[in-house]
DNA sequence: CCAAAAGTGTTATGCTTACACCCATGT
DNA sequence: ACATGGGTGTAAGCATAACACTTTTGG
């Protein structure tokens, strides 16, 4: 077996964003073999001198104009020698967020796409964003990293919705409320929010305390013994 | 920026396996430069038509004689230009595990070394060294990833040393049964030790249910609600 | 005064740890 | 008999879910 001299290696984003009450996915349509009119994840071929996430942070700047990336986590690097029916080439694919509320003004044949109503997409680009929505999911449970979907600031009944619809079942506005103040990722602002139509009390207004990522629920079990003696 | 057309990748594998009460990897020491007399991860370079993980087993099994691997599941990718001074070159590294109680027979220039006592290592190795001991501690603690330390049965005395090896710290038989238990990892072979010297009840020998990764423990938090009403 | 939305109090439940105690075997 | 380890019983602590109830506002 000889080295591999010339093995093409791609990157290729994830980007998902809660638009509309759901998780949604950056994906643009192709206009040429292979895969001609089927949608694509953002990305492109790595470059000399790159790292694969400056790589990939180009790309979305260039061609989808996306700059505003609250967390961006590598995901798989998939290598089956077919995955691309033209030639060979490796791509690692990555989870990037957007926070709620921006909307980055995108080009022509790019477009937002419900994760639960995709439309066929190229290669394995799908199994890649499946995996990003399970990593996503997985995250917010154990990490403080819903500060990467939700806007600087923001009532816990936004936050519950933000939360709705990047985990895909409903979640309690009082219990997410416990568990994110307990773990103390949320301090308030002091201000409450002005109300659009109809009664109701003031939400008061919340920030995430940090914009890094922080495992906040390290051991599910197993756990290190207590020092109390 | 031209598309990077020499690329090299090569593939790098955290084999770790609990030998002597504590966690060791399988580290070769290069004889030439650079690094030379560093010690390396097993590993080599992706050759055409080959997928990462099966390039990883051929390395394995041609230059460290290892076969045995009971888990092997893919980490980062690194692709920092300097990693490697003398040329570009992408590395994807993985964890593999290898059952407690087998030793393969190894060639001279290869031996395990204790996890928290590591010479100097070549490159980046030690990183992803480090970041494989993490993901084996997170998993050990979400899935019944245990089978992969541990020989075909087992008593829980010998389970519990296992996964206070792998974990780093003191854990209790008692505790680890039930937690075990109650997820059914294990099931009971119906046979007891023979013991040593001295004396002490025979202790009930167990087996994992299933030598595949199973996820037991999906969500920490924020579950679905349940459809009890 | 009533509707609506936010927020708090309270209870129930389940999982884990800690530790006391009982069991089975060799010497 | 006693030492030695294996195994079970039980209580305490903690986190979460569920839901009733109170608070604050607009109409």
């Amino acid at each position: 077996m000889r080295p591999d001299p010339g093995a093409a290696h791609a990157v290729l984003a994830a980007v998902l964003q809660v638009r509309n009450e759901q998780l949604e996915a950056l994906l643009w349509q192709r206009a040429r073999e292979p895969f001609a009119a089927s949608w694509a994840l953002p990305g492109g071929a790595l470059a000399e001198g790159e790292t694969l996430e400056g790589s990939l942070r180009r790309h979305l700047a260039e061609k989808v104009h996306v700059r505003e990336l609250s967390h961006l986590e590598q995901l798989e690097t998939r290598s089956d020698p077919h995955r691309n029916p033209a030639r060979r080439e490796l791509a690692t694919g990555y989870l990037g967020l957007v926070p709620s509320g921006l909307d980055p003004k995108l080009p022509d044949d790019t477009h937002w796409h419900p994760i639960d109503e995709l439309p066929e997409l190229a290669y394995d680009h799908e199994e890649i964003l499946i995996g990003a929505r399970e990593r996503l999911r997985a995250k917010l449970s154990y990490t403080n990293l819903g500060f990467a979907l939700a806007p600087p600031s923001f009532t816990l009944a936004e936050l519950r919705d933000l939360y709705a619809a990047a985990l895909g079942h409903p979640v309690s506005a009082t219990n997410l409320q416990r568990v994110l103040l307990r773990r103390q990722l949320l301090e308030e602002t002091g201000e409450r929010r002005r109300y659009g139509s109809g009664g109701g009390r003031p939400a008061a207004i919340y920030r995430f305390r940090t914009g890094e990522l922080e495992i906040t629920d390290p051991f599910a079990v197993l756990r290190p013994p207590t020092m109390a003696h």
